[in-house]
DNA sequence: CAATTTCTGAGGTACGTAAATCAGAAATCT
DNA sequence: AGATTTCTGATTTACGTACCTCAGAAATTG
């Protein structure tokens, strides 16, 4: 039988209520006394049961996600995920609030984020701008005790209790390893396309690729890389400027979104280059069966959430994660392997 | 507020012990009475707080997992993972029991199956082998009313309520995609090295990777299949003696286990072969990064055993799974995504 | 109409923990 | 020494559900 805190309390031959004020660190016991009591805690094994704890206290963890009103399909999608979580919140005893900012726009998260400090949550997710203002702004969070999960896009030495999202290094090493086999060889203009190099994210996937062309495939040579705000529009353009000036270009990363421009740019040319995007949606899926894109690195925004809210509830305990469960995957999908 | 068994009890004008009769189907309740409980749970929208029921029932679920005693990295890794649930056991009120059975074997599989029968667990996983006997026995467990989910090899018409594994069929393709694209419009042969075409999941690899191999490049021939048994040793002998009789041969997709010996055998040739393996061990990963193998599509373990508990919790309490979150996915690893 | 059988309500205890109240003991101060 | 403050223990209630007992009401049977 798993003990209780009857069982503490008998065996330290103390009441119950003093095996509650050494458990929850309450004052009022002697230094003899909690001597007694933590040593027959720790002589009988005894862990807190959660379930029974958290309907004694009626607790609900009221937790605020921060995310970016951006309209691509991948936001979108994050967004929704978030709600999902919120139809399943009072299963899962949580109280979540969403606040939705607009991208790429720090003053904004900075004001979400010092907004968050006051209506002091039990825990809180944002998808982080790469920015000094903004890391002072989670480390105000974090000062405040609040526990801080990155989403997506990490935000380094900022005090955050952990980042929920890819190694984005990795991608852009697995799509520039990627990119190098399925050109195997050849001597070739490799484009860019981001979004911003503000978000870590994008960032970070253009420093893996990078590493691996430049250590790896010698003969592929990366252009200037073409912002395109994560803007379809954009995207379009600036691919069609970097087509008409290098005529050679054979390949392409897009490591943002925005990609219904990229597709419709690709799509108004003669030779297919070799193509590899993040983010499966429905216009990449669409243009990974048509033959457009060869491949898709994916990170599943329902995993993200979750995981991020698991995680804010373990610190909200101060319990351990399980870092394995904790991983976001990187997905590679080409059109065989479609789910 | 969450409306509980007492909003009920006062909206109904009932008792709470009629309330928990029409709550847990027992009998004692007119059918006009019931009628009035379940219209009252309904308009309140009353949702049964799980937490509060486990614990009032003080209930631990009692699981068994079956799993093979093979002593490849693979299973003794998903051994390990069991045993990492069993260790939580107490926070996740499981309580779980492992029966080793020895690998390929219908008889010791159906005896173990039967003895879980009789042992009335709240769940059961096991890895299944595709064979009428064991799928008489599932159905023998199904009918006792027992959850049962398989684990990593699936066995359709079984009347599993759940499959937690990868898409093997999905994998096999992608196998294909990788080996096609790698040999880009060689004409060569591909060798193909399996376990036991008696497991489901060798089977519907090999389906799904001959599958896109044919249909997309023509110019790669499969030789024979090559049964490997999961043995390190028996894979290298096959190995070699279809090296010595096709000297052409340019691709290997090795999608059992027992790679150890594949390892041997393709460092022995002068030629390294494109060589697409499954799961990520030691010998794989250091076969990736000194570049005896291309790439590894890995499932993780953990990921199978903890979805598998989750879905039994499920289950065994009639709620519904987040399909979604219980897909477990197929991890590509290239040597530049190493994790 | 009496004798049953079947419903239903009232009330309680339990699960393991949190948290409040109150009273007595010990230590400190005046 | 008496008053005050600080500890400590005992006891109780609560969280939301499960499950048990018992008694009385209603419906059914002979």
């Amino acid at each position: 039988m798993k003990p209780t805190v009857h069982d503490i309390a008998k065996i330290a031959g103390v009441s119950l209520a003093t095996v509650d004020r050494v458990l929850n660190g309450r004052p009022g016991v002697r230094e003899i006394t909690r001597g007694r009591v933590e040593e027959a805690i720790s002589t009988l094994g005894y862990v807190r049961d959660l379930a029974a704890a958290n309907l004694a206290k009626s607790r609900t963890y009221a937790f605020t996600f921060i995310i970016p009103a951006n309209d691509n399909s991948f936001m979108i999608g994050l967004a929704e995920e978030v709600r999902g979580a919120i139809a399943r919140s009072s299963a899962e005893r949580t109280d979540i609030r969403i606040i939705e900012v607009p991208p790429f726009d720090t003053e904004a998260l900075v004001c979400a984020l010092d907004e968050v400090v006051e209506s002091r949550p039990a825990g809180a997710a944002f998808v982080a701008i790469d920015t000094p203002e903004v890391r002072a702004a989670a480390k105000r969070l974090q000062a405040a005790g609040i526990p801080v999960v990155t989403l997506v896009s990490d935000l380094p030495d900022s005090g955050r209790d952990h980042y929920a999202g890819i190694d984005n290094i990795a991608a852009g090493r697995t799509a520039a390893g990627l990119m190098g086999r399925f050109l195997s060889g050849r001597k070739a203009k490799i484009a860019v396309l981001a979004g911003s190099m503000l978000v870590r994210d994008h960032r970070e996937r253009l420093e893996g690729f990078s590493a691996v062309l430049g250590s790896s495939f010698p003969d592929l040579d990366i252009l200037p890389v073409l912002e395109g705000r994560d803007d379809p529009a954009l995207a379009e353009t600036a691919l069609a400027e970097a087509f008409a000036s290098h005529p050679d270009i054979a390949g392409i990363y897009s490591l943002g979104a925005g990609n219904r421009g990229l597709i419709r740019a690709v799509q108004a040319r003669r030779e297919r280059p070799v193509v590899i995007a993040h983010e499966l949606t429905a216009s990449t899926r669409a243009a990974l069966i048509d033959g457009t894109i060869d491949a898709v690195l994916n990170q599943d925004a329902g995993h993200e959430v979750r995981s991020a809210i698991r995680v804010l509830k373990a610190k909200a305990d101060g319990l351990p994660v399980i870092a394995a469960q904790e991983r976001i995957r990187i997905d590679i999908f080409l059109k065989d392997n479609l789910p």
